[in-house]
DNA sequence: AATGAATGAGTCTTCATTCAT
DNA sequence: CATGAATGAAGACTCATTCAT
């Protein structure tokens, strides 16, 4: 009797992955570190992963879908903007504190683009995205003067950049502690509120 | 003059180092590859060296003096704070354009903190240097009332945060266009000027 | 009937082991492989047989039975001695050319006689009985005058080498064209014609 | 100070790989077994060949040219051919009793043709060089009407296949007995001499 | 001081074999 | 019986490190 469906099992040695890699690196991490991790043995692994390099891709590819699903999840703009960015904003960081790990990862390839080139150029295209799903919103704010006229675009990217960088420079802290509040009322700040 | 011939292999190899971590991570490193891009044959890294984890504590640790000398030189406040932290702000993005290899290193660094413990910890104590550093001319911006009454220590991180983000998310980018322009005006926002 | 279909199930395995083996040597082929040329499940293979070196086994020495049968049919002597031995040798040549894959596996036996001892020993014992059944014939046309008195024994082992070379060296050859018409004159010089 | 010159030791690793590979085939050889055999470590193996693959392609390429010195070394026709030939299938089978080894992974390499393509091709060139060098001695002892008009081309590929054949079938006696003596003589035949 | 051959620990990967379904 | 997931032994290969020249 299986323990675990198969499924299952991918899904542990998937997160498994993303785990040691997040905490080691491409090549630092090890099949038997990620097997152990994942409660399985050694050449299972290689049962549900053709090699390594498959491995790494589909712990960078996949759980992608899901972040694009929230991130990208910008409501339609109303009468109070503001309000909806500020939302916004929290769920964006609410979300980063708890994938911290898989977020780590991400930016260890974001890192190494041309070493990782077949998975930097899906998160790069996040960036585009992002851009897209944001504007209507800020220009909905800017058109009723709540914020100050910066160019949409760049308004996306430094708030893309800034989320990256906090949870790059404060990983520990933003997981534990309240800090994020802060993060995000400063996030803010990047769409230009008046006064 | 044999000592003086000998400090520039050495730093040759250092350059090599940063260069050769930067775009391939710790592991994926080699020596052999180091010593070529340094121009210097194998075995003479390591009459520098005593080992590939010495190197890349050199390569990590050595330039940043030089970034802290440029970082932490924060003028006295004067009666015109505003335009002291837009230059500020604009000679820090001008230096980390200019040493985008090495930052890349050192966001890789503070990416595994637990791998890479030793490295970490002086970076990690950077922040607290910075704060230090850009408290007072905060402080008399926010006395003078041309920016708003934000917590100094928050506002040193998410500024710092903010420039790991733009130099881990817009690498490319940030070298050659005129785009920190950009990023240089919409890093002082997190200041939080008044309208 | 159920008994029937497995046994063709097993030869089928069987067959497609030769191929494989043949193809790619012992330890180059995979059960996995096996299995496919079957067209059976990976599993399957291991209902029919013990394990990989009993299929080995399996396949070099079920099909030496009509090998034998075949190769060592040969005539009680007549007064046509020469004719007799001429339709062997064209029998012989006919038989090796169907039998190109399996003669080929045992080629490759042959030449690791101490890697597949047991397989060898076998293989070996046919060159004497090679020796047994044609030395009739042999010594016939000896004492007819019609070839030379050369040992028998000699005679019916270089006749043996010769095939195995010709098989080896020429295996495309032989298969297609009608190149083995030369072969089968060419190998009657080996029995010592007169003139 | 070292024991053996560069040199001496990449011989000494290429005769311990014809060893093993001929002994073992080329997936049971193992690199580990190769590096014992030739009183080197491991990884020395790898200072002296790329690969596994590598060494093999040397293992079977290298010595060939040897080989084809030997064999293809025919005299120009004299006044008595036959005499030449005879003399020539001398040297021939001494050569091959001297090179068993070698000779057993050249066959070993024949017989798998498909799965050892690179090193297949430039062997069977070796057979059209052979015709070649062997065509004016047969030709002349053909007109001086001392052997059978046989095409001569036949003469040649049936005379190698028969090498083939002998060293294949009788390694172990060749390398031993005076057997070889029988082999030269009954090789003869396949020239096709007159009574 | 500079070099690069020698070494072997550590990894990925393959694949025969087992065994639960 | 048939299947194929799970396992881990074994092998190729990489590369930091040592050390003789």
């Amino acid at each position: 009797m299986a323990i675990q469906k198969s499924q299952e099992k991918r899904e542990r040695i998937l997160q498994a992955a993303i785990q040691t890699f997040s905490e080691n690196g491409y090549s630092n991490a090890t099949i038997k570190q990620i097997a152990k991790e994942a409660g399985v043995s050694f050449g299972t692994v290689f049962t549900y992963f053709e090699n390594k390099n498959d491995l790494f891709q589909a712990a960078v590819l996949e759980p992608l879908e899901e972040v694009k699903a929230v991130m990208l999840d910008v409501p339609e703009p109303s009468e109070q903007p503001i309000e909806q960015i500020k939302m916004l904003i929290k769920k964006h960081f609410q979300y980063f504190a708890e994938q911290t790990t898989y977020m780590r990862m991400i930016q260890y390839v974001i890192g190494q683009p041309e070493r990782f080139q077949k998975q930097f150029l899906p998160l790069d295209q996040f960036t585009i995205e992002l851009r897209d799903a944001l504007r209507p919103l800020i220009v909905k704010a800017q058109e009723k003067g709540e914020i100050i006229n910066l160019e949409p675009n760049d308004v996306s990217d430094t708030y893309l950049a800034f989320i990256n960088g906090v949870s790059l420079t404060f990983t520990d802290t933003v997981k534990n502690s309240g800090r994020w509040d802060t993060f995000t009322q400063h996030a803010f700040l990047l769409f230009g509120p008046k006064q």
